[in-house]
RNA sequence: GCCGGGGUGGCGGAACUGGCAGACGCACAGGACUUAAAAUCCUGCGGUCCUUAAAGACCGUACCGGUUCGAUUCCGGUCCCCGGCACCA
């Protein structure tokens, strides 16, 4: 018998389907299209177990998908700029270019090695001038928008490195190449206008029906929408007032002190040639060297000092001090706060530990006595303390205090968001160049369409310090000026490599168009993605950049939709020994390792069968050695069997009991695959479902051979494998065959199922005493609830548990259970 | 602190709409085949008790309580684990 030659068979299977461009997308727009995407990766040059989850989940649902007739747009490509490969020009002395390009071809030979379905025709690779020309493209319509804009802010820095961090670059308040705690650096960088879309993207959450909740509330928070009142406090003796953002309008009445941030503008003037000044610039001084870490530690003391100024609560007139403190921070609201010690725990602890006067004037609506109130009382309750206010419901008083600034002009109600621009600067090579010039005659001049792309040049200097390599490149940063043509410098940073992320999915419904972003038929025929596979790791940054880059390209009359992303998969993370497989961990399993020892159908197979997609999967060696038994057995079962492969449309006849058993699973299991694949993606259940079908097989060939039926028996070991074939995608391929077959099975129908083959005629029926299971009884599938009752009530072994008691009730769930509830 | 997910045999997990808890697989044990081993095939496999045995009884889905004829599933409360956010005014 021929065995189970694991790496003969995936290799020949690769070469034919590479071949005959087996994956290739039909463009003709006349079948259903269903457009199923996994995250493209970093070309780190090596594939991990991870990339094998997602890949594998991906192929299983476009394979799925085809088989039941879509036209299935399933692409690969790769988000190759970024960091590593700079830092490997650094140590290696390999410019970035020729590191990713090798990168990539080692990846794209693990992928076919995988045997993933996709369309290869559709590579899209970030770093290539014909897709960046796009990314700069769509950088020039934010510009021309006025959603992409210059601005000098305080950015994460790096002292050793000598250069600015992407937040994703920032670990734990540290560098993540040498452990360097970062500081806050001002540096004027381009930022885009995501806060313009806060309210949209927030909004339209409620669309995504086919997200996880978890996903969609992170992003929920990360937007971070609030209600509240904006509101003006005048200084006294100074024309200046202050402007602070409040959530509690109900709480003005117990303000009893004001704090800033000590980056707040005003700080400075407040203490001007004051008494005061020497050790206010000391404390802001000493706050503004810190890094993040200290300052933003959860367990830091709230710490403060009295500016010598007072400001005026406009309710009430009552003067209240001014201070500067560590707690208040610069980038929320206004960077100043009014601050309520009564109602809110970190007013409270300041005011306690600087001995400031603390009113409360909201209470439980049962208080009796205000002297029993434990304050902080961060609750809602009845206004006291509040002069006309009093006595109103606390909700109801936010109201009327937010209506009654309005109408006296002391403030407005107004919405906060959480949600900062987005800081796309990056003082590095290997990215994208934004396509701005700087003009001393014009200024800011965006480089003309038709001169994109702005190509990277390559002779710069790798130093890993300082300013980006290409201020390194004169004949880069040296141009003329697209408007009046006088010597001009260039920009020379890039752009977050996000940025590339944020639109490469659009880019994919026409990957290789010269002339335009993307056609508009072919991106109004595939968009949106019916299925996006990926880590939630992406939760936040990409797949919030990515909303918000399709919005805005839907609002400029660019992309087909609003949203990108119909339905969205997070998987989850690999384990080992419990613990996250990871470098630094050490428990790391190369997907080489075990594609070379035992295929990548087991490799696959067991990925999918751990756990289902959603859940963390806890490596086990053993258990991938079980796929691969399971495999040989089904290798050896169709192996042994093939010779049965009956004549082509031969009906089935169905007349012996055995006959009947084998064709009821079949249907049962085409049923059971279908709905865990199609309805759940719980692809452990579907795998299950199949080897129980094995099993019922393997007993069916026992029986005497001349009472086999042949065609029954084929339907079984077609069934089989067609069932198997998106998780075992070369192996089945070899079988079907060996079964005589000369098309691919990965063309075949999905195959459906006979409902009158589910039909029992004689069902199992559980006989419950007070809900305990006492018996079994096989009945017609037809028989009445009084039929029931008197099988159940003569039933000897029930006799014996209701003897001497009374009949309650008597319960039927038809085809399933009785139950005698007896006293 | 807030938000999200989870807690079921020795292990990964199943039970989809309130109806037989533990499918399928791993590990383990016993047996068949073999000179032997591997592979393969068969059988057993939640706990306690009882019995010569067949069988049977009771307990059991983190914990406590509730609803129900019936709860892993629904409701109230408690504990623990994982993930995200966090001085956001």
């Amino acid at each position: 018998m021929g065995k189970y030659n694991f790496s003969e068979i995936e290799k020949k299977w690769q070469e034919n389907w590479e071949k005959l461009k087996a994956f290739k997308v039909d463009e003709s727009f006349e079948k259903d299209k269903y457009y199923c995407l996994e995250m493209f990766p970093y070309p780190s040059g090596k594939l991990h177990m991870g990339h094998v989850r997602n890949y594998s989940i991906g192929d299983v649902i476009a394979r799925f998908k085809t088989m039941n007739g879509y036209n299935v747009l399933h692409p690969i490509g790769w988000d190759a700029f970024g960091l590593p490969a700079e830092n490997a020009a650094i140590k290696h002395n390999i410019h970035p270019d020729k590191w990713t390009k090798e990168n990539i071809s080692e990846m794209i030979r693990q992928l076919k090695e995988l045997g993933i379905s996709y369309d290869w025709d559709r590579e899209v690779t970030t770093c290539l001038p014909d897709y960046y020309k796009w990314t700069q493209w769509i950088f020039l319509q934010f510009y021309n928008n006025g959603l992409a804009y210059r601005k000098k802010s305080p950015v994460n820095w790096c002292t050793s490195c000598e250069t600015v961090l992407a937040n994703e670059q920032v670990v734990n308040h540290k560098c993540e190449r040498c452990d360097t705690i970062v500081i806050k650096k001002n540096l004027e960088q381009w930022y885009f206008k995501i806060t313009d879309y806060a309210e949209k993207l927030l909004a339209d959450l409620a669309k995504l029906d086919g997200w996880p909740e978890k996903v969609k509330t992170m992003q929920e928070n990360w937007i971070g929408k609030s209600y509240g009142a904006e509101m003006k406090f005048n200084i006294e003796g100074s024309d200046k007032s202050l402007e602070v953002f409040t959530t509690r309008p109900d709480t003005i009445f117990g303000v009893t002190f004001m704090v800033l941030a000590p980056e707040h503008p005003l700080v400075k003037e407040l203490v001007q040639g004051t008494e005061y000044e020497g050790e206010v610039s000391k404390f802001v001084g000493r706050l503004s060297s810190m890094s993040d870490i200290e300052r933003t530690a959860s367990n830091v003391e709230k710490e403060g000092i009295f500016t010598g100024k007072y400001a005026i609560n406009p309710l009430n007139d009552k003067k209240i001090p001014i201070y500067i403190a560590n707690y208040v921070l610069m980038d929320y609201g206004t960077g100043a706060i009014m601050a309520v010690p009564g109602h809110d725990e970190r007013d409270f602890e300041f005011a306690k530990k600087y001995d400031i006067e603390i009113i409360p004037v909201i209470g439980p609506e049962d208080l009796d006595d205000i002297g029993n109130l434990d304050l902080p009382y961060t609750e809602s309750g009845i206004m006291i303390n509040s002069d006309r206010f009093n006595n109103l419901k606390s909700s109801d008083a936010s109201e009327k205090i937010g209506e009654f600034i309005e109408e006296n002009n002391l403030g407005k109600r107004t919405i906060n968001f959480r949600l900062r621009d987005w800081l796309i600067s990056r003082q590095r090579y290997w990215g994208t160049p934004i396509p701005v010039v700087y003009c001393d005659k014009c200024g800011v001049v965006p480089v003309p369409e038709e001169d994109l792309p702005v190509l990277l040049p390559t002779d710069v200097v790798f130093s890993g310090k300082g300013e980006s390599p290409l201020t390194t490149s004169e004949t880069f940063k040296n141009v003329q000026c697209p408007k009046c043509g006088e010597r001009a410098k260039r920009e020379t940073d890039t752009m977050d490599t996000f940025v590339d992320s944020s639109w490469y999915f659009l880019r994919y419904t026409d990957p290789k168009n010269g002339n335009r972003i993307f056609d508009k038929e072919k991106s109004g025929y595939w968009m949106d993605v019916d299925q996006y596979i990926g880590g939630v790791e992406h939760a936040i940054l990409h797949l919030l950049y990515a909303r918000f880059f399709t919005k805005f390209l839907y609002d400029i009359g660019i992309s087909p939709v609003d949203e990108p992303f119909k339905n969205l998969l997070t998987q989850g993370m690999l384990l080992k020994d419990g613990a996250k497989m990871s470098k630094s961990k050490g428990n790391i399993v190369s997907p080489a390792e075990i594609i070379s020892k035992y295929g990548a159908d087991t490799a696959r197979l067991f990925i999918l069968f751990a756990a289902p997609p959603e859940r963390d999967l806890e490596w086990s060696d053993t258990a991938v050695e079980g796929c691969y038994r399971f495999l040989n057995r089904v290798w050896r079962l169709v192996y042994e069997l093939k010779e049965y492969k009956s004549v082509e449309g031969l009906s089935i006849k169905i007349d012996n009991k055995e006959d009947k058993a084998l064709n009821y699973a079949v249907n049962n299991t085409i049923k059971r695959v279908t709905e865990d694949i199609k309805e759940r993606f719980n692809f452990n259940t579907a795998i299950s479902a199949v080897m129980e079908l094995v099993n019922e097989t393997y007993k069916y060939k026992e029986i005497d051979k001349d009472k086999i039926n042949t065609p029954l028996l084929t339907k079984s070991l077609e069934t089989i494998l067609v069932l198997l074939s998106p998780f075992a995608p070369h192996m089945t391929e070899e079988l079907w065959s060996l079964l005589g077959n000369s098309t691919s099975i990965h063309v075949q129908n999905w195959p459906k199922y006979d409902d009158k083959a589910l039909v029992k005629e004689e069902v199992q029926i559980v006989i419950q005493v007070n809900g305990k299971v006492r018996d079994k009884i096989e009945v017609s599938k037809d028989i009445s609830k009084d039929e029931v009752e008197s099988i159940a009530l003569n039933n000897d072994r029930i006799k014996s548990f209701i003897d001497g008691k009374s009949i309650v009730k008597f319960i039927y769930v038809p085809g399933k259970l009785v139950n005698v509830v007896v006293k």
